[in-house]
DNA sequence: CCGATATTTCAGAAAGTTCTGAAACGTAGG
DNA sequence: CCTACGTTTCAGAACTTTCTGAAATATCGG
């Protein structure tokens, strides 16, 4: 491995939690060092730097492809392929969460879905159907989350994440201030405030 | 593989999803047999009905137990552990974010806080040490997100979901209701509710 | 302390994955 | 339509993880 100390620890934690991860360790490694590389890279340099072998680096670059985490770009007069990751770190985010969600949340909510349609045949399987459906609502109120969050802005997004459970107390204000009709209104979703 | 149709499906599905995931299909079946059962069950219980052997049960409980996964439960004149997992969904995801975060993202943001500690000593490594100083600030919006959130009751954390981006529209509800000494507060940034 | 029952450990077998070098393939420019 | 250069594919080697049966360990009631 042919780098710079400082990005060798950084390209040998992210191949480590790679594997513990779905992600294989080259694959982690290749990412890494696109990710903290100022200049695109080609196949033959991710090689170099990483002392793997060329083929091990395409399969690589081809799972990079294939998850959107990589952007393919070409200089002029050279037709070797150049790899970046995006500039932005929130694309970056956007895109594991978007193809995450693909690749496990919907499969899975398809499954429970299907499971739940379906007569349940003894007081056992009434139960577990029980347990599904519950699964079910948290997933469904997660992604509709998340569904949410990905339509805003980024300067948006990171606002609301600022602000964190000091949303709770704006919506208390908001009662609070708001006077209206019949008055009383959202004593039953936004309690009183409470101690903390 | 002794199971009802419909649970067998879901404990299929499951340790698939494990497998995806870094937990190993037993461990993902184990654990999905345990959601959808009505009764704790012992070690044999599991190794009866998945079809797998009594010691890799054994290794996936400890497992399990290492996660925080499985409450143990001992019924009256019967020496044989059983388990279960929380009745309470929420209980689950609380205990996998904390989990995931010890051993994912503490680790990530101590090796980020060290690396960002030296000094560069190329300009590639500048340029790695700005990257890495971009991952550990959105790690650090995040995890302060996070520690927000837990801190909630369940009831609170799903009315804050439920409303997702529309707590925007409050916010603006918010600094147009709030006419302020001065005027014009909340022009930047939406500042934190202070006064209580 | 013993026997019965339950659980854990562990070495090796089985299964799964990652990685490599070699060969096949693709394509741009002459 | 050839050559040079670059990429992809693939079969098997190397490595890792998972799983098992057998043995070791633990614990309860008598």
């Amino acid at each position: 491995m042919n780098l710079p100390p400082l990005v060798q620890t950084f390209v040998l934690h992210f191949g480590e939690m790679g594997s513990r991860w779905g992600i294989n360790r080259t694959v982690g490694q290749i990412y890494a060092l696109l990710y903290v590389s100022a200049e695109p890279l080609n196949a033959e340099d991710i090689v170099e730097r990483l002392g793997v072998s060329r083929s091990n680096v395409s399969m690589g670059l081809k799972e990079l492809q294939a998850w959107n985490l990589v952007r393919l770009q070409h200089k002029p007069g050279d037709r070797r392929d150049y790899f970046t990751t995006p500039d932005d770190i929130w694309q970056i985010v956007r895109t594991l969460a978007e193809e995450r969600k693909k690749r496990e949340v919907d499969p899975t909510m398809t499954l429970l879905r299907e499971v739940l349609m379906q007569e349940p045949a003894s007081v056992e399987e009434r139960h577990a159907q029980e347990r599904m459906r519950e699964m079910h609502d948290l997933f469904e109120l997660l992604t509709a989350w998340y569904a949410d969050m990905r339509r805003l802005e980024t300067e948006r997004l990171v606002q609301l994440l600022s602000l964190g459970s000091k949303v709770q107390k704006i919506l208390e204000m908001k009662d609070r201030l708001m006077v209206l009709p019949g008055g009383r209104k959202g004593a039953r979703r936004t309690p009183s405030p409470d101690s903390e």
